[in-house]
DNA sequence: TCAAAGTGGCAA
DNA sequence: TGCCACTTTGAA
C-alpha cells in the first residue's frame, strides 16, 4: 500500500452512505443521572457488515466497550456512535447488558486507525476493533461470575509489581539472550552509546531532521551489521526526552528478547513488550502501561501496532520488508503499511529499516516520498563476507553438498570456527518414493506430498499443510515392493549426513521441529551463541537477527527451489533471504565466506548477491515489474474461494468476474482469469482465486466497494467460504 | 461465526 | 412416526 495520501480514504466519511454511522447524532453532554433512552450503534466481531443497534438509558461515548447479547451469546462490543432512532425495527432492538467502564473510551486516533484498516481491507469495523484488543478485554466471561473481581483491568491493577518481577525472572536469567544485536551495544549502559561511524552519524542527522520536521517517512537502508539498531535507540531516546513515546516494531517474537535487553540497557525500564506468545495477563499489563502512558517505549510484533499510545512521537519498523508484518488470517493487514498511515495521521515520523527493502518501499524512496538514508558499511569495519556461487550442474554432489562446500566446512572446523548450513526445508526428506512403480507419499487430504520426518528413533510421514500424520509403510502400498526411498533432503537428513561425514563435530539443528516446545528455541540459540556447536543446520529461522560470534561460513543448499516459483515476488524474497543469511557470517571478525550452491549462477538475483548489491537487484526487479504492470506499479486484490470441488470455487469466481465486468466501476481494473491455487486441495477443501489489478488504488477500491456486498448471494450453495485480500503478498 | 430451525431420507 | 444428518437462515 504505502499510503501517500491517507486522507483520501480516512478523512471525510468513509462509511458507505446509508451506513448507521453516517446519520449518527453527536453525543449530547448528558447530565449525570439523565434518563434519555438512546440507541447505541455497536461494533461486534462477527463476519457481518455494519453495526448493531442496542438500547440504553443514556448516551455512551464512542470507544467504550459494552457487554451485549447477540443471538443466544453474550459478546463484548464497542460503541461506535449514538443515535436517536434505531436503524432496524425498534422491537428487534435489545438492551445493553453492561457498560464496561473499567477503561476510558478508546482514544480518537486509535478509532481512526481501526476505521481506516476496516475500510482499506474491506472488512466490518467490528472485525478490526475487537480482535486487536488484548483477549481478556473482549471476553464477556471476564466480567461475569464470582471470580471476575471487577474485570481483568481491576485484577491486573491489583498486582502492579507482577510485570517487572516476572520479566526479571524470565528474561535476564537466561543465557544467550543477552547477546547484543548490533555491534557496540555491548557498551556499558551509559547515555552516549558507542562512537558512530561517519555513515551512522550522517544517517542520524537525517533522522533528526525528520524529527525536527515533525513528520514524514524515512527509509534507513543499511546492510546487516551496519548498526541500524543503534540509530533506533538514539532516536527513541531523543523522542522520549521530549516527553513522547516510541513504538518499535520487529517481525518476530524470536527477536524481542535480544532487542528488549538492548533497549532496557540503554533506555531504562519504562519499556513494555507486546507479542502473541505472552500470557493474557502479561499482555494486558503491557498494553495498559503503554496506553496509560506509563511506558515510554513499546517493543512488539505486528499486533503491537494497534496499541493506543497517548504520547506517541515515533514509529520504527525494523526489517520492514519482512513477510511477518502481514497478518495471514482474519483481517489480513500489513502492520508496516498501517504504521505509515498511523504516522501520517498523527503527524509523527516513521522510520522503516532494512538491508533489503521491499520494492514498494524502495520505490517510494526513489520517488522522494520517503527520505532515503543509507548505511553502506558494517559498523565495526569488518568487511562483508565474500560470496561464492558454486555451479551444481557440473559438480559431483555428495548428499546435496558440493566438494567446495564440504572442503570449506572442513577448513572452518579445523580453525575452530562455526559454520551454518542453510536449507529452507524441514524434515528428513520432502517425499518418499517407490523404486519400482509410480507411488509417492501423497497426502490423502491435500494435493501435496507427505514429508518424511524423523521423530525420536522412528520415521513418520507428515503433511505440512493439514498436519495429518501416518506411519511409514513397510512396503509400497501399490505394488508391494519393500524398496521405498526418501527423495531429496531436509534439515534432519542434512544433520545426519554431516554427523557421519564430520564425526566429532558438534552439529546443532535449529528449525520449527527442534523449537516446538516453549523455551526450546531460546535454549538452542543460547547453545549456538555459547559456541557449543561447530555446524548449525537451520531453516530461515536462523537467518534473522542472530549475531553468532564465531560464524565464519554460511552454506546455502537448494536456493533454486525459490527461484522458479509462480509468485512474481519470489526473486525479491530469495534475494532478501540470501542477503539476510549471508549477513549472519563474519559479524565479529573478517575472512567470512558464503557459499551458495545453484544450478543457475547467471540469474540476476545471484549476480546481484555476489556484489552485495541491493540497488542493482532492485533496479532490475523494478524494471521488470514496470514492464509487466505489477506492484508497486499497480495495486492488487485477490478474491479467494473455497469449496469441496474446485469447479464450484471457480464457477463462483467466474460469476463474480462477470458481475464485476458489468459494473461501470470496473473501468481501469484488470480482471484476471480465476485459477486454482498451486496446492489446490488442503484438508479436503479446494481453493481458487481471482486477481484484480489496477494502476491506481482508487479504481480498485471503488470496484471492490460496489462488488463485494453482493457476493454472499453469489456464493450461496457449493462455496464454503470466500474472502478478499488487499495487497496480497503471495499470489 | 454460531446455533436454531427446517428439510428430507429412512428404519422400525 | 421418530430419529438423524445435513442445509438454511438470522443475529440488532
Amino acid at each position: 500500500m504505502p499510503l501517500k495520501r491517507p486522507a483520501d480514504a480516512a478523512s471525510g466519511r468513509i462509511m458507505a452512505s446509508g451506513d448507521p454511522v453516517a446519520d449518527a447524532v453527536p453525543v449530547p453532554d448528558a447530565p449525570a443521572g439523565a434518563q434519555t433512552p438512546v440507541y447505541l450503534a455497536v461494533a461486534l466481531d462477527v463476519p457481518l457488515p455494519g453495526l448493531f443497534d442496542y438500547s440504553h438509558d443514556r448516551p455512551v461515548a464512542p470507544g467504550v466497550r459494552v457487554r451485549v447479547m447477540f443471538g443466544r451469546r453474550a459478546m463484548v462490543g464497542m460503541v461506535w456512535a449514538v443515535r436517536a432512532e434505531p436503524g432496524v425495527d425498534a422491537d428487534r432492538v435489545r438492551p445493553i447488558e453492561a457498560v464496561l467502564d473499567d477503561l476510558p473510551p478508546m482514544p480518537a486516533d486509535w478509532l481512526r486507525l481501526a476505521e481506516f484498516a476496516a475500510h482499506y481491507y474491506h472488512r466490518p469495523l467490528g472485525e478490526v476493533l475487537l480482535p486487536v484488543l488484548p483477549p481478556s478485554l473482549r471476553r464477556p466471561a471476564a466480567y461475569t461470575g464470582a471470580r471476575s473481581a471487577g474485570g481483568p483491568v481491576c485484577r491486573a491493577d491489583r498486582r502492579p509489581g507482577a510485570t517487572r518481577a516476572a520479566r526479571a525472572r524470565k528474561g535476564a536469567g537466561q543465557p544467550g539472550v543477552a547477546a547484543p544485536l548490533e555491534p557496540g551495544d555491548a557498551a556499558a549502559p551509559d547515555d552516549a552509546g558507542p562512537v558512530l561511524t561517519d555513515a551512522q552519524a550522517r544517517a542520524l542527522a537525517g533522522l533528526r531532521d525528520l524529527l525536527a520536521a515533525g513528520n514524514g517517512v524515512a527509509l534507513l537502508h543499511g546492510v546487516t551489521g551496519s548498526g541500524k539498531t543503534e540509530l533506533y535507540l538514539r532516536l527513541a531516546r531523543q523522542v522520549i526526552a521530549a516527553g513522547r513515546q516510541a513504538l518499535l516494531l520487529v517481525p518476530e517474537i524470536n527477536l524481542t528478547p535480544q532487542l528488549e535487553h538492548s533497549v532496557r540497557e540503554r533506555l531504562g525500564d519504562r519499556l513494555a513488550v507486546i507479542h502473541s506468545r505472552l500470557s493474557e495477563g502479561e499482555r494486558l499489563r503491557a498494553w495498559l502501561r503503554a496506553s496509560r502512558g506509563q511506558a515510554d517505549i513499546l517493543l512488539g510484533t505486528r499486533l503491537a501496532l494497534f496499541t493506543p499510545m497517548p504520547r506517541l512521537g515515533l514509529i520504527v519498523v525494523d526489517e520492514e520488508h519482512d513477510a511477518s508484518y502481514k497478518q495471514q488470517d482474519g483481517l489480513r493487514y500489513s502492520a508496516r503499511d498501517l504504521a505509515v498511515w498511523r504516522g501520517h495521521d498523527l503527524g509523527i515520523p516513521v522510520v522503516l529499516g532494512s538491508a533489503t527493502p521491499s520494492l514498494e518501499t524502495w520505490r517510494h524512496a526513489l520517488d522522494g516520498d520517503y527520505r532515503l538514508l543509507s548505511l553502506p558499511e558494517r559498523a565495526q569495519a569488518q568487511p562483508l563476507p565474500e560470496i561464492r556461487l558454486v555451479d551444481t550442474r557440473r559438480a559431483r554432489l555428495e548428499q546435496g553438498f558440493t566438494p567446495q562446500l564440504l572442503d570449506a566446512l572442513e577448513a572452518r572446523l579445523a580453525q575452530g570456527e562455526q559454520s551454518l548450513v542453510f536449507i529452507n526445508r524441514r524434515g528428513y526428506a520432502p517425499v518418499l518414493r517407490c523404486v519400482s512403480c509410480a507411488w509417492v507419499s501423497q497426502c490423502r487430504r491435500c494435493t501435496a506430498h507427505m514429508v518424511l520426518h524423523r521423530l525420536g528413533g522412528r520415521h513418520v510421514l507428515q503433511c505440512h499443510h493439514c498436519g495429518d500424520a501416518m506411519p511409514v509403510p513397510r512396503a509400497c502400498p501399490d505394488c508391494g515392493d519393500p524398496d521405498i526411498q526418501p527423495m531429496g533432503r531436509g534439515t534432519q537428513r542434512v544433520e545426519e549426513f554431516l554427523a557421519e561425514r564430520f564425526s566429532g563435530a558438534r552439529i546443532l539443528r535449529i528449525d520449527a521441529d527442534a523449537t516446538r516446545l516453549k523455551g526450546s528455541a531460546e535454549a538452542l540459540f543460547a547453545r549456538a551463541h555459547a559456541g557449543e556447536a561447530d555446524i548449525l543446520v537451520g531453516t530461515q529461522m536462523v537467518s534473522k537477527g542472530h549475531d553468532f560470534a564465531r560464524l565464519g561460513l554460511v552454506g546455502v543448499l537448494n536456493a533454486d527451489a525459490m527461484l522458479f516459483s509462480q509468485d512474481f515476488r519470489a526473486p525479491e524474497r530469495l534475494f532478501a533471504q540470501l542477503m539476510q543469511v549471508a549477513g549472519r557470517a563474519g559479524r565479529r571478525q573478517g575472512g567470512a565466506q558464503v557459499i551458495v550452491q545453484t544450478d543457475y549462477p547467471d540469474q540476476a538475483v545471484y549476480q546481484a548477491l555476489l556484489r552485495h548489491d541491493y540497488a542493482r537487484f532492485a533496479a532490475y526487479a523494478l524494471e521488470e515489474r514496470r514492464d509487466l504492470g505489477l506492484p508497486p506499479f499497480s495495486s492488487q486484490a485477490l478474491l479467494t474461494a473455497q469449496a469441496v470441488r474446485v469447479r464450484d470455487a471457480l464457477d463462483f469466481l467466474e460469476a463474480a468476474r462477470a458481475r464485476a465486468q458489468s459494473l461501470p466501476e470496473s473501468a481501469g481494473v484488470r480482471l484476471h482469469d480465476p485459477v486454482p491455487l498451486r496446492i489446490v486441495r488442503v484438508a479436503r477443501v479446494e481453493r481458487a482465486q481471482l486477481l484484480f489489478e489496477s494502476d491506481g488504488r482508487g479504481a480498485l477500491h471503488r470496484l471492490l466497494r460496489t462488488l463485494l456486498p453482493g457476493l454472499d448471494e453469489l456464493a450461496r450453495g457449493a462455496v464454503q467460504h470466500w474472502g478478499i485480500e488487499v495487497d496480497p503478498q503471495e499470489i
